[in-house]
DNA sequence: TGGCTAAACGGACCACTGGTCCGTATAGTG
DNA sequence: CACTATACGGACCAGTGGTCCGTTTAGCCA
């Protein structure tokens, strides 16, 4: 993807993804986070940091696949319950809960990165969103779901909102361990579910 | 609540809120809609629209409130399955679908609505759905759902989040008849849910 | 009807934001 | 070592949410 790239480019971009990850983690609302704040931390100038990005969503979106990697390979690669050789049923489980685990230990991290940039960051338009949303579809319609895999996939998503995770966390103080079990009870559960017009 | 008020400053709240509801619905992404635009609109000084609604997000809640009224008053007082003479089963489909009508008839409104202002307009702690998830929480119970009754009404809301249903609307061309089907048949199969420990 | 005052008005103003631009510096190559 | 493509950085810009205060006016009382 980078053939090519200058030493000091490549510093500075990881700089940057560092400070940016590190201040959208410390603080509570992503909208304090400038980008003024984060080419400070970073240590360059405003300049590279639009250059190398884009825009806000732009970086939002780097940051955001720099922590997913891991679980993307796990997903693909990795044994089960989580990877391909797992049976669909026991790999979207393992999905949702994978996913709950990941954003209860970096709610505000990825409630930075769910709501994204000022602009028309759709969430359920972002690389991210679909590449997870396919791949359930791909499973729950391989584990016997009807014409509307796609649409029970969104649903179990949308169970995994980070917004809605750090607050029953926070807010009401449910266990992360209480979330992730009423999460695979519901995950479960969901799969049984038959909607109209189903074959 | 507001005991005495001038005419003109109840002439000009109305159309504040007027304009700030027309110029959302009209606009795909609410960030695009500024106060100078809806203070422009509406014909009055921006200060008169910051004194009276305190900030972005006051402004926006405000308008939230005045479009919601109607479901309110017809949860509260109306007929059943809506209103509080129906069985707490079919209370509770009927809220959820109601929502989803509501949000499907004023997407772009809604969504600039949920996401709010730039601050740190927290969703699940907004007056709006602590109250509706207060409510769904206690028709849960009463149809006898366990200890978990909040956490089901919290995912029983989380599928009917506006920017969701917009999507599948608009994106995936989903009928909102489909739509408003597979979520009754969601709704009703999700009560039936049990939760770990759950006596 | 004519004051009089508290309430409301409106737009200049402020700090700050995301984003651009271009003169300057430097990494890497032959 | 010189030369050039690449990258740097911060001054700069348009526009934002929000504040402030001198001016206007609604509503009351005589």
């Amino acid at each position: 993807m980078t053939g090519k790239e200058r030493a000091d480019a490549a510093r500075n971009r990881r700089a940057i993804l560092d400070a940016a990850d590190r201040l959208f983690a410390e603080s509570a609302d992503p909208h304090t986070v400038s980008m003024n704040d984060i080419a400070a931390a970073a240590g360059v100038g405003k300049g590279t940091l639009f250059r190398r990005f884009g825009d806000r969503t732009g970086l939002i979106r780097q940051v955001y696949a720099a922590r997913l990697a891991p679980l993307r390979d796990r997903i693909e690669n990795g044994p089960p319950p989580l990877g391909p050789s797992g049976t669909p049923r026991e790999r979207i489980v393992a999905i949702i809960d994978a996913i709950a685990a990941i954003k209860l230990e970096n709610a505000h991290l990825m409630i930075a990165l769910e709501e994204g940039g000022t602009p028309a960051h759709r969430l359920h338009e972002s690389a991210d969103y679909v590449a997870v949303h396919e791949l359930l579809t791909d499973l729950v319609t391989a584990s016997g779901g009807g014409v509307h895999a796609g649409w029970v996939a969104h649903v179990l998503l949308a169970a995994v909102r980070a917004d809605l995770l750090q607050h029953m966390a926070s807010v009401e103080k449910r266990s992360p361990a209480e979330i992730r079990a009423n999460l695979q009870a519901f995950t479960t559960h969901t799969l049984s579910l038959r909607l109209p017009d189903d074959t």
